[in-house]
DNA sequence: CCTTCATTTAGAAGATTTCGAAAATGATGA
DNA sequence: TCATCATTTTCGAAATCTTCTAAATGAAGG
């Protein structure tokens, strides 16, 4: 019955033995700080874990596009990238501009292109 | 599973009205060159788009933890835990260390615990 | 007003993700 | 070997995501 396992602390109503009772709870009361942020930084992350999304972004970079043009670039249905759209300005990353019956969407964050650029730079230089 | 027909037989035979073609064509070509690392980007970001896995990855980051303690900061069964943990492993930020009947998770790199941070400080210096 | 056109929204089908329950795996020790 | 334990895998159900078609919205010009 006794082994390394056996000496971490088994407390309260937990039924799982190898609880660290106090390591957890550290941990624990440090992530509790970030509470609010981290599902807000999860959804950030949902948001750009699509191509077409990132594509989206991309297409942008160089000035406004009108959604068809977007859907063109994207060879997708205008319906589907309207959805797309959507979701970014929903989040408040895109703009868009009613020109009469054309609609142009541009960024509206620079700092996001950014983030892009440093993450995908991040994944090609790690070691693998 | 079908796809637009107009979409798809872009040169010439385009339906869409407002298909500006020589711009689109060059935005393509743009992004064609990031044909591989876009979606390996998009696979990135929807591996972090998850409060589960990035608690993970913070809960990692002052050392190693066995799974069921994970578990316990995730509020998780050790089950789900286990899988969480196989898909970042999968993706090479996680290591794993086989002790006896235990076994330890550990990040694999620092790199990415920067990326997260640097990401983070965007959402919350960014102009609403 | 009526028609046309770019875009958006609604609804549905299909794919993917999440997570618990239970079975399987692999290590330890009697 | 046998029993036990930590972990992993498998299976299935529920929730979510994607993208289609079709209908609705809103602007421009007869």
């Amino acid at each position: 019955m006794k082994n390394t396992v056996s000496l971490k602390k088994q407390q309260g109503t937990c039924t799982v033995p190898c609880f660290d009772h106090d390591k957890v709870n550290a941990i624990r009361s440090t992530l509790d700080k970030e509470r609010d942020r981290l599902p807000e930084l999860a959804d950030f992350y949902k948001l750009l874990g699509s191509s077409k999304r990132l594509k989206i972004l991309l297409a942008l970079a160089e000035g406004e596009l009108c959604v068809c043009d977007l859907a063109h670039v994207l060879e997708l249905s205008v319906a589907a990238t309207s959805h797309q759209l959507k979701l970014l300005r929903d989040k408040g990353w895109l703009r868009k501009r009613d020109d009469g019956k054309m609609v142009y969407y541009r960024l509206h964050s620079a700092d996001l292109l950014k983030a892009l650029k440093s993450d995908l730079k991040m994944l090609e230089t790690r070691l693998r």
